[in-house]
DNA sequence: CCGGAACGTTGTCCCGCCGCAAACTGAGGG
DNA sequence: CCCTCAGTTTGCGGCGGGACAACGTTCCGG
């Protein structure tokens, strides 16, 4: 197996502050794995035997609950660390991870947690950040649900897919993934039923623009507008 | 100010691992202070100054959004840390501090923070499992807000809180501490006015029984299958 | 003892959203 | 090339629950 390249690393939060030759260290323990879209990293309550580093793609991470299929998806732009269950003191993962697109990981064994934390400097604090960050965004999702009405909720999901991972064409973003209606459903609490209408009503009003599995935002505007601005 | 009994922070998962004298070391830097009920402890967007650990009583974290009133409240029972937006590299506060009953706290000047996670072994470890399940709690919110009925909803937050701080009077349940209509409302996203109709009606059926700002659970059990069972 | 404010209850109306059902459309496999 | 199926679209009916409003009740200050 080739080496991989410090420079990989080298931007990232968690090791910006490490010198080349941790890097080194560090890479040097760790496995690269490409998945394919769709592929399940690791499964709700498997033993948690290593975590992860999105290098390139998008991670779903899934919570089923026991009586259904109903998941509460959240999406882990590349660059992230997941799978983190061992920061928590779990041996074991507490959701699922799927690739929603094509993607390609490093991970190492969960033991490895503890001496990175105490070996290099930054990398526990730059970790708290993220983790501080996604509990952030936990928060908007409980009060986009708890206090918008769907549309808006639809508008404010798909203008965070877009800006997390879209890329831009002149104005417009396209959603940098493949995504169904029934999954932006699932992430915005109703059906997708609804979300079909209101996607082909906001096309009609040329303020997107979809295919199968997948959603332009041309006028990321005036979705802003209807997403009631917060 | 007479000296804090070390035997207030040695049972706490913070501290446990702790010898006594590191224990009073820690002891010897926090501020004790008392809260009346509806006191704010700290603003959203204020310096963060100080972290806090709840002694005794209720802390409920409240986001309000720009445009309103609308509210997420999360309930942080005695014998949590709160306010520790040092450990995510904040220097601000990002959420509201109110205390939900007469409280009593402890608090550290933020620049703390550093030290008593390299110095005390244990401290992150154990924080870092707190922050986890405070994690899962908001997934488990959004999923609920996400899969289920109002009345799910309100069954299942009332039993969350009554675990969380009730205390048992035979079968039934106490909520610890006054508790509007309004606040269970924005609690589960929907209106005062539903909640107190709910209320209503299972008063009706003897599964609560509640007064002003008072609410008791006097079946548990029959609640429990109201909340859609997760 | 009185007045007012905060909190709670209850009724009525109406709209938005879900459920159900049926048809359409690409994509992929044999 | 056709068959199949996942993904999507659209119509329609019903109702949960949000908006509005009026009244009752408890608490507190003067």
């Amino acid at each position: 197996m080739a080496k991989l390249d410090e420079s990989l690393l080298a931007g990232l939060p968690p090791f910006s502050r490490l010198s080349r030759p941790q890097i080194r260290e560090i890479l040097d323990l760790a496995m690269p794995r490409r998945f394919e879209e769709g592929t399940t990293v690791f499964h709700d309550g498997d033993p948690a035997e290593r975590f992860f580093l999105l290098l390139d793609g998008i991670i779903r991470v899934v919570r089923t609950t026991p009586d259904g299929a109903q998941v509460i998806p959240l999406h882990i732009p590349a660059g992230q660390l997941f799978g983190i269950a061992p920061a928590f003191g779990r041996d074991t993962y507490p959701a699922t991870a799927v690739a929603a697109a094509e993607i390609v990981a490093l991970s190492w064994p969960s033991h490895c947690w503890g001496g990175f934390v105490s070996r290099y400097d930054g990398f526990a604090t730059e970790t708290w950040k993220t983790i501080g960050e996604r509990m952030g965004e936990l928060h908007a999702r409980i009060a986009d649900l708890a206090t918008k009405a769907v549309e808006q909720r639809v508008a404010s999901a798909l203008l965070h897919l877009a800006n997390q991972s879209g890329t831009r064409v002149g104005n417009a973003i396209e959603i940098g993934f493949p995504i169904t209606r029934a999954e932006v459903a699932e992430m915005t609490g109703t059906t997708l039923h609804t979300v079909s209408r209101l996607l082909s009503a906001w096309e009609k009003d040329g303020i997107v623009s979809s295919a199968r599995k997948q959603i332009t935002v041309t006028e990321p505007h005036r979705l802003f507008l209807l997403s009631g601005a917060s």
